[in-house]
DNA sequence: TCAATTTATTTTACTTGTCAAAATATTTAT
DNA sequence: ATAAATATTTTGACAAGTAAAATAAATTGA
């Protein structure tokens, strides 16, 4: 039913590899699945399913689960669950930001097996120092799980920037030195497994139909308020990124002619009303120094009834609702999810604001997409690049099958 | 190499319903094209191809072309073109404006057959009165073009409003006095062919990935301004909509906050700085009775150093310029294209709006997607209604055809 | 002129993925 | 214990695709 789209399979093998990902998609949404079940949901007949998952069982990507006698009370041959050989496949993830590298390794069915954070030392690098850095917190965290890097199927890269994720190739990015980097021979030099880069919003996005709230929805869009404003883009089931690598900065559209300044040095964009810097920027204008650090201290003020706190949320909330209402008015997608590491700003995930961007969509005698916010935990971007790296793996591991039979 | 995406073909006939339709778009998208130079666009075999098109040339859907001896001093036995058998089916596409319907009849190669357009007698019809008139100037211009309209092999409706075009159904239109109109039925019972319906940004759309200027391209926008705006997405080769059909509303997306009023009752929409009306409006405000009419006397106006006129025009420019920003910014396309019926708005497609929206891009070391201006005649709306319609009936014809040789 | 060469298309034989239907497996209900 | 129900596997057939061989139809050049 999840009207899954995937590249025109011209010859057959490559009709055969889109069935094997198409049932192993459906084993990972839905956790544990009988084969039957898998038949039903992708249209399979049980014959193809069979021998699908037995491919499957062999190459030890997924498993069965014994029975345990926990008998149903239904008639019947008792439907043999299958799921995920969590064992299999070893994935990490990594977030690169100005501060904080995390790094979290998951098994193959998306559990947490270990995550570690280090601080970042410098924060723009040289290509090559970047890649040892980001290499040197992946094998240590390794060590802290008790295995090696060697052991690691492949790592996802989270970072943000301008990124052309099918090339590795990096536009621009507040951790590089350079623009225009080709990260792809560098990784490939380095890494003992394959690589995969994508801006930080996307690979949220990806987390988000992977483990997250859009694990059954195919047309979604996540945003990220932080620092700055990200947008990941779901459409058909999968991340729509533009085609030079620089869709979806949905950050860097403009709700003001000749606005706010933003850091990218234009004026009018979202996230220079909405971003921290721009909320701290106007606090520390008309409070002084009353303003210490954090976003989270002027939610507090503002709750506290201090007027000019109020003020300046108020604003921030305003364009947010624009903009969250402009998304709609473009997207019209079945959800949005509004998707932050935690609660610190939840000035900006109030019902008010979802208010009022509804006042703001076109109406039709139909339900607007509904809006969720996702507390993810600290290591939600880290997650992203994880989930990401999972589905290339997966996809690889497919085509490595043998073909036919054993 | 052109990416084509397509539904998953689960079942085996689906899988050559695909590989028809595919042939059946190279041909088409090539105008005439050898069995050899479909095999290497599409990625079939010679032998594949040959299947294929010997099915489609026994449908009469396709045929060759007569080599008439025209010798390439090419070595080899001679190729032998094909294209479409232009005969095979007429197609009609309808627009119904607000004072105007217009009706254009095409072959199945998408030549001009006839074309009528009828005064709207009454603006706003009840549902059955709708399809009564639509249909009574499908009818009358088929008359004209000296046949029936039971030849018709299906028919485009392209309309403004917010349409969900997989189920026919009208959330709203100006042409229509009630909200949430299932057509459907309606043109069921009353239409002696199919009749698909969609918004008319969306219908343009299909028009230029047919027949103008993207045609080998998968992912670009299409932005028609006029009274309102209206753009069409096309991502992966197909016509992005939306889950309820009220997506790619670019002209209500908000480009100030509580700005000007829009005709939709909100403010800060793009098309009330941008559209006819807004422009005309403000005009009006500033000069009195001055402005008689169009926007076109306006710009004349501007030309011969009228200051206010330049700065009426000079908003809507800086307008439309952060909208095409915007465009670009979250979609990164191969390609934007400004259609257009005419060069009555040559205000709005000038060289200095492209510069300022390159101004508001995120900037990359690459080139920025290409705007292009194209102007249509008159025809244009019906002309997308009709390619809409030509998509649908190619694929019924595909998959009406006999299986497995004659 | 005619054989050699070149290129396009078709035919043939085979592989593979899928399915329907039959067979088998394993349970509960009576 | 037998019947009924449900899940899975096996079997046999078929459809779609391909590679390679065969055929077709031109040009080139001796």
């Amino acid at each position: 039913m999840g009207g899954h789209i995937i590249e025109r399979a011209t010859s057959i093998s490559e009709q055969r590899d889109s069935g094997r990902l198409t049932v192993l998609d459906t084993i990972r949404t839905a956790g544990e699945i009988a084969r039957i079940d898998i038949a039903t949901a992708t249209g399979f007949s049980p014959a193809t399913v069979t021998a699908i998952t037995s491919e499957l069982l062999g190459a030890r990507l997924i498993e069965e689960i014994i029975p345990e006698t926990k008998s149903q009370s239904r008639r019947g041959r008792p439907r043999v669950a299958l799921r995920l050989a969590a064992k299999s496949n070893l994935i990490a993830g990594v977030k690169i930001g100005q501060k904080i590298i995390s790094v979290l390794v998951l098994d193959f069915e998306g559990n947490d097996v270990v995550s570690q954070e280090f601080p970042v030392a410098n924060p723009r690098m040289h290509p090559e120092e970047f890649v040892d850095v980001m290499l040197g917190a992946v094998q240590e965290t390794c060590v802290q799980g008790g295995f090696d890097i060697n052991d690691l199927s492949g790592i996802g890269l989270s970072m943000a920037g301008l990124i052309h994720a099918t090339n590795n190739f990096v536009h621009w990015s507040s951790s590089l030195e350079d623009r225009n980097v080709d990260m792809g021979p560098l990784l490939d030099k380095a890494s003992p497994c394959p690589v995969f880069i994508d801006n930080d919003a996307n690979l949220v996005a990806k987390a988000e139909h992977l483990f997250g709230l859009a694990r059954n929805i195919d047309n979604f869009i996540v945003i990220t308020i932080e620092h700055g404003v990200g947008m990941g883009i779901f459409i058909n089931g999968t991340l729509y990124r533009g085609t030079r690598g620089c869709g979806a900065e949905l950050g860097h559209t403009k709700v003001h002619l000749e606005g706010a300044l933003c850091q990218c040095g234009q004026r009018g964009c979202l996230e220079a009303y909405v971003g921290d810097y721009a909320i701290l920027r106007e606090a520390h204008s008309v409070l002084g120094k009353v303003v210490h650090g954090d976003v989270g201290s002027l939610y507090a003020a503002a709750n506290n009834g201090d007027q000019l706190a109020v003020s300046v949320l108020d604003r921030a909330a305003k364009m947010l609702a624009l903009g969250l209402a402009n998304v709609v008015n473009i997207f019209d997608p079945e959800l949005i999810i509004l998707a932050g590491p935690n609660m610190a700003y939840r000035h900006l995930y109030e019902d008010k604001i979802i208010d009022a961007a509804k006042q703001q969509v076109v109406q039709i005698d139909a339900a607007m997409p509904p809006i969720r916010v996702h507390a993810w935990g600290d290591l939600m971007w880290a997650k992203g690049a994880a989930a990401y790296a999972i589905d290339q793996i997966s996809a690889i591991k497919v085509r490595e099958l043998p073909r036919n039979g054993d």
